[in-house]
DNA sequence: CGGTTAATTGAACGCATTCAACACGAGTGG
DNA sequence: CCACTCGTGTTGAATGCGTTCAATTAACCG
């Protein structure tokens, strides 16, 4: 199994060649259905998973219910690679998708322990900064600026086309500590400005690259 | 130079002994006067920083001026170590203190490359987790919460006695995604709850660490 | 003791939330 | 083909939490 791995893609985990070729080689695929459960929060964390197909959705539900995702992850990421011994994110299917997943043992027994160090670090950096980017996202940033540095990173994996956005309004929201309201809100508001359209809820396109751009910076 | 490290605080970012040792021995001592910086976002990362003595904060200001403090490092605590090649938050002294800095590459020419990797992952570890939680915070606690959990955060280290705080309020709001303004609100709500108690504006004692504990949930 | 910065308090505003109603689309069955 | 339903998304109105702006007080330091 050769996977078509798009390294012209630089926002997302970056791992190593070797890691990929490991888990690639070693291990199994799967499938999960809509909304399944990849792995709970607070599990150990024992695997590695490359999606290979569709969409996965990290997040935390709070003892009260409140939820907050993590982040989301496409074709060629690495999910599950918190350095920690537990996952303290949840990891759910946020459409039908297709794993390659295997476990952490195996690949240190294979490529050897110090690789394998060096590798899930290379790939943690990246998970890294899109924490601390998160983090700035969400405790310095209006409504406003959250939803549009979303579409941002969403139109920026695919500059061409219409972008089409596989989460719902809710993960959306709970990516960026919003309501629902108000990120609908938000993109009738940007689309009134001729910014982005949206020929369909879950799809757009970008208008205004240079307006999009102000906003996140 | 035998450095006193406070074992018993599980909440900081963890060094293996190895690496601890390693800067230890081949790092050089180094004092940063209040509001010194002691490296730039977007520096290359190339030192490892232990704070001896002191307090250090790590902040990123976005180009329109806002600020968001990433965190706060005290006696032991490591910082400096993102995985990735550049500082994404600069790190400033809050307080005056002194760090022990090394070249990484003089610890890994030391230690070796996998037993660097190794450390720094475990350190990693930690930074990852708090970052998490972190993101949580600012996405889904009120500000009376977001508060809250910073005293409990802060009165956990020395459960004893009363605790001082190093920074200020800017500072605490910069962290918590807040402005000044509302923190001290929230701060005279809970000493008007007995929940906490401040002798000073610096200094505070918790009163009823399950109300604390509570709205932390 | 002034002089300066940091912190608190007050009042008005505004952004995001809440609650509620409505629109839209996809799927199902008559 | 239409009617019906359910889930999802949008819109409206009212509320409220946190901010903003301004004034006051407290802490710090010569």
């Amino acid at each position: 199994m050769t996977l078509a791995y798009p390294l012209s893609d630089a926002r997302t985990a970056r791992p190593s060649n070797a890691l990929i070729d490991a888990i690639d080689r070693l291990g199994t695929p799967m499938r999960f259905a809509r909304d399944h459960q990849i792995y709970a929060q607070d599990d150990e964390a024992e695997m590695f998973y490359l999606v290979v197909r569709g969409v996965v959705r990290t997040s935390k539900l709070t003892c009260d219910g409140r939820r907050q995702v993590g982040d989301f992850y496409y074709e060629g990421d690495l999910v599950g690679l918190e350095p920690g011994p537990l996952h303290r994110f949840g990891a759910e299917a946020l459409t039908e998708c297709e794993l390659q997943v295997v476990r952490r043992k195996a690949v240190r027994a294979y490529v050897g322990e110090a690789e394998v160090d060096r590798a899930i670090l290379a790939a943690t950096a990246h998970e890294f900064e899109r924490l601390q980017e998160h983090v700035v996202l969400l405790g310095r940033r209006s409504a406003r600026e959250r939803v549009a540095s979303f579409l941002l990173a969403l139109a920026q994996r695919e500059p061409n086309d219409a972008v089409d956005m596989p989460m719902g309004r809710q993960d959306m929201a709970d990516y960026l500590g919003l309501t629902i309201e108000t990120v609908s809100r938000m993109l009738t508001q940007l689309q009134g400005e001729a910014i982005v359209e949206f020929p369909a809820t879950r799809r757009f396109q970008v208008r205004k690259w240079g307006a999009l751009e102000a906003m996140t910076a």
